[in-house]
DNA sequence: GGAGTAATGCAACAGATGTTTCATGCGCGA
DNA sequence: TCGCGCATGAAACATCTGTTGCATTACTCC
């Protein structure tokens, strides 16, 4: 038997496959349930190649042919149905650290409290402006939410300390602006002083933290928390902030209703004039 | 097109048949997965009948022949494998969609198959330079995955195209190289370039997508795959590729063992003396 | 620019597929 | 006990399967 899937080893070999071949095993991959159920000669004419086409294919992939192929995908479409993977994670039993940190990340998530999140969401959704901080590893998280709140709102979101100082961005808080504040202990020097400065400056203050007695919470209209601590890995877990950043974003653009929706449409469009994106495939199988 | 499925037909129609063909047809209700994949004669064989008993039974139950009930079958099993994650988010009716965001996300979250992390963080571990790529939405994540890995290998890992065209950094990738992509569909065009580069340049690649199939993920050493559509949002989620991210981070940190601890303290150090952080306050709550 | 190699499409091939026919076996009613 | 009819298994059937050899094309390296 072979140990590795027919797909992992199809995508792994597939770009020094010559030009056919690989149409071809892209066919497959995408329609990896009809390679395993329809005959050869169907597949090929659905996918516009003759029938040896994927007998080759099977043969580069070192399969003794078309049949062999098939039933690879047949046993590894059969195990997938099979046992869920969480299920598969847990009985591997101790010294997988990838496995515990994944479920750790789960249960994290599933204690998040969503309650917070819709009252903040209409903060955001009633300021005029929105500043995001965010610095160190929730820079990354800050600019998630920078990006997806830009999708439908492109000009009143900003991000703080972009291109320098954070001196010029914090002079800029007026009152009524909304502030997004991401962070978890220990607090940087920076994203205290941001929050100081939204605060003085009469701003709306959202914070994303660990801890509700934290320093860069203090003054704060909403408070999302989530648990960085409780990974088994050595860095703190930013999923816990990240979901409750994009539930954040999800909730206002929500109630922007149509407006936003409109925004939207005309940010896609623009990219796809840019033609930012590859063109898009065949739904997944 | 036919209404009931066929397995609910045959349990209808079971009864009322001759022996044979009830023996074939519990076979067939037992192993409907085995009955639209292998061929007749084979199933035959395992179920210790003659081949013509199926025929027959198909026919009993008003298929034309075996060949409309096997289809039947397909596609019945096709409806059923299509779409498991999508209806049961959809499953909360409307309300709240912030709780329903994050319950989404910690049910995707446990989905995540933590199997293939080992061997991509061992890739990582094994390369003189990792490059990381994540462009749109997927940048946060891959900056997070930048930063956490800089904190125990500062000199060999940078994040491609952080400061104008990539076209510089692509450039700049040699063989032996790591390369992690991460990307979901639609693809940008800037992350299939990149994947293109580091394949062509020799690099190991480690692909975090959320299709086997991406046209970025092809030829990838490593895949590492998410849900990103599954989310109730307008957006699709990003915590799964977070959540890999971090493990893989963690993982590779492992590997380092002695040598990484002694990095990651040099670079705590070098934080603490230019005061990034404010003093460390009370543990959690 | 030409020789050599790899890739591709076509058509013929042997084998397997699902179906059907036919002979036999079995049970039930007269 | 004898027919009658349905159920059953084996074998023959036409068809379709996956494969392979061959001729042609496209490409690459001198």
């Amino acid at each position: 038997m072979r140990e590795t899937s027919p797909i992992d080893l199809l995508r792994q070999a597939l770009p020094g496959l010559p030009p056919r071949l690989q149409a071809a095993g892209r066919y497959v991959a995408q329609h990896d349930f009809d390679a395993a159920t329809r005959s050869m000669r169907d597949l090929a004419a659905a996918a516009g190649a003759p029938p040896a086409t994927f007998t080759r294919l099977a043969q580069a992939l070192g399969y003794t042919g078309w049949e062999a192929l098939r039933e690879a995908l047949i046993e590894a479409r059969r195990g997938a149905g099979g046992a869920p993977y969480s299920a598969r994670a847990r009985r591997n039993p101790g010294g997988d650290l990838p496995a515990a940190m994944l479920a750790a990340d789960a249960e994290a998530l599933a204690r998040l409290d969503p309650a917070p999140v819709a009252a903040a969401a209409r903060a955001l959704h009633e300021a005029p402006r929105i500043w995001i901080a965010g610095f160190r590893s929730c820079r990354g998280v800050a600019q998630l939410l920078h990006y997806q709140l830009r999708l439908f709102r492109p000009d009143s979101v900003r991000l703080i300390g972009g291109a320098g100082p954070e001196d010029l961005d914090l002079g800029a808080l007026r009152p009524g602006d909304a502030a997004v504040l991401i962070s978890f202990a220990p607090y940087s020097r920076a994203i205290v002083l941001a929050a100081r400065a939204a605060r003085e400056g009469g701003c709306t203050t959202i914070a994303l933290a660990d801890r509700p007695h934290a320093a860069m919470a203090e003054g704060a209209a909403h408070l999302l928390r989530f648990d960085a601590a409780t990974s088994p890995g050595f860095f703190p877990s930013l999923t816990g902030a990240l979901a409750l950043a994009q539930a954040l974003a999800a909730a206002c653009f929500a109630l922007g209703g149509e407006a936003s929706l409109v925004r939207l449409r005309e940010t896609e469009a623009r990219l796809a004039a840019i033609a930012a994106y590859t063109p898009e495939q065949d739904l997944p199988s």
